[in-house]
DNA sequence: TATATATATCCGCTTATCCGCATAAAAGGA
DNA sequence: TCCTTTTATGCGGATAAGCGGATATATATA
């Protein structure tokens, strides 16, 4: 429907950039970056209640971004695909230029950045 | 808190990642991949309302993703990181990885792939 | 100033998403 | 089998996000 993005590439799109864009995903896809991680060790990395932590990563597997292994009574999960790891490398990339071109901007105007997390 | 993603790219990627996961957004950002677009050629090339479009685009560029440019009455919106372009690219290839894992196990167990949208 | 064009924003509404307690399910050991 | 550990899920409530018509704002031109 737009460019040459296939029917189908956008449908996968639909699945997968969803599950990109909550924060907490997105913490869990770093720490399992560095390593694989059973559920108990992802909700002590993270501060948060196992169910929440549960939850998302079941998110993860579903869209096929992460897979997951059993080691007697825990839960291993691991990233899939080496591509996420270059693509959220990437996003840090992008991250550090916008903080570059803040600070620059600030201390030009002498002006707090005043980003708006939330337009 | 997570590894050695600093605090400061924590907070960036709450700004960010959100913005890449409403696949109307995704959208945008692949038509301006091709060229830079005022509002009506987007409302054209996704076919759908122009407020939708403008609080699309809108959110993109408080989050620093897009940038903007007056030309007459028209607004001019380009992309702002060829990183981000990249970043893209890879999570297609993700996706066309996800697509051949899923026909290959599909044609094995004879089954329909069997993807949920929303777990 | 009046009019036209293009874009941004306001508003109410609907839907989706997240949260976390409580509980179920799976696996291992006594 | 009963108990423990670990993980997954059901549920209800709160919040956020998206939608799109209507309207305001900005620019250009007559």
């Amino acid at each position: 429907m737009i460019n040459d993005l296939s029917q189908e590439l956008e449908l996968l799109h639909e699945r997968v950039c969803p599950a990109l864009g909550d924060t907490t995903r997105m913490r869990l896809l770093y720490a399992l970056a560095d390593k694989p991680c059973s559920v108990n060790e992802l909700v002590e990395a993270l501060a948060l209640p196992q169910s929440t932590v549960s939850r998302h990563l079941s998110v993860l597997r579903n869209r096929r971004l992460v897979l997951t292994q059993r080691q007697g009574t825990a839960v291993i999960y691991t990233l899939k695909s080496k591509k996420l790891l270059e693509a959220m490398d990437m996003l840090r990339d992008i991250l550090r230029e916008q903080i570059q071109d803040e600070n620059e901007l600030a201390s030009k105007l002498d002006l707090q950045p005043n980003l708006e997390a939330n337009p």
